[in-house]
DNA sequence: CGCCTTTTATACGGTGGCGTATAACCGAGC
DNA sequence: GCTCGGTTATACGCCACCGTATAAAAGGCG
């Protein structure tokens, strides 16, 4: 999984992995039958990981609706070891139908929260879900991006996102 | 270019492109000395067309910032030709320091568009450039997320998302 | 036509990767 | 102590790829 999060799904390399947990390819080959069965069993991992494991911790913590989300999103998209093989799983799931079935699997699950806490303030599910997009896609899409902020940090940026998405109430007004 | 957005960067093949462009190997180390040539040149003419040919079509049709943030981002975002090769380089970009420098500048002059538009109805800055990284984030991030929206589009819940961020006043009261 | 550059056709050497094969080895459990 | 499953060490065949080499063929141009 390091390797995948380091340098994609190209940098997992029978050879150089066993070398690298000092096994030989022998040994390799009997753990897994190939090299997809191992990149199918990383990705087995990572989505018990990013899923089941978060949302347990999560539950296990409890409070409310707001911080139960910002817990969940510092599980998945603060930690070194889940956010760049998340990102990597993006991409790869650009070019795979499978990986793309997990992922979805994946990010449903997570819009999922994201509507539950975002409707406690706001009633309109179409702008519910529309938030809740904005949420995740700066979740994600921060990594993705290499604008700067003219003197401002990226994380001050993202706070000030943050707080336009989840702490302020719907306008009142007219939408357009 | 098209080897890059189907492939990314690994599916830049001398040899198979050599043959896709009826060239031989020869004829391809006319042109260019190395592989690494090809992908800095490749680069060079995505950067190009990125920037200063959707600035200079956006200019020459004129009209008002939103028109323009518009007409820029169906220019980049929607076109079948540039969007999955943005999507290939920000992937690369991760891995690649010269890279990630080029999708700086690219963002870079995409993110003062934003600012100019948003500007127009936004007096706070950190607030527009909230906004804005939010509008940006939303624009990669879609292509990045596999999420389900329960019976609406992701193009719905992307206007509807727009709607928030370019149409909406800030509102007026008290932000957290 | 003849020259000079470009391109072809083709082969070569090198690297890195996958999966297989096989004999030797070791350690846990009967 | 012996057997047996898992492991090592090592080698092999195969393929895809990079970059180089070289002789033959085109082709534009004076």
């Amino acid at each position: 999984m390091r390797a995948l999060a380091d340098g994609g799904t190209e940098a997992v390399r029978v050879e150089v992995l066993a070398k690298r947990l000092g096994v030989t390819k022998g040994g390799f080959y009997g753990y897994f039958t190939d090299r997809a069965a191992l990149l199918t069993a990383i990705l087995d991992t990572w989505e018990r990981e990013s899923t089941d494991d978060v949302l347990q911790q999560v539950e296990e913590e409890g409070g409310d609706p707001k911080t139960k989300i910002q817990r969940a999103g510092a599980l998945t998209f603060s930690d070194d070891r889940l956010l760049p093989i998340d990102l990597a799983v993006r991409d790869w799931a650009r070019r795979d139908e499978a990986v793309a079935e997990r992922l979805r699997r994946v990010d449903n699950r997570r819009m999922e929260l994201l509507r539950e806490m975002i409707g406690t303030f706001c009633s309109d599910p179409d702008e519910v879900e529309a938030r809740s997009l904005l949420a995740f896609c700066v979740a994600i899409g921060e990594h993705f991006l290499a604008a700067d902020h003219g003197g401002r940090s990226r994380a001050e940026v993202v706070r000030r996102a943050a707080d336009l998405l989840l702490n302020r109430p719907p306008a009142a007004g007219p939408s357009s």
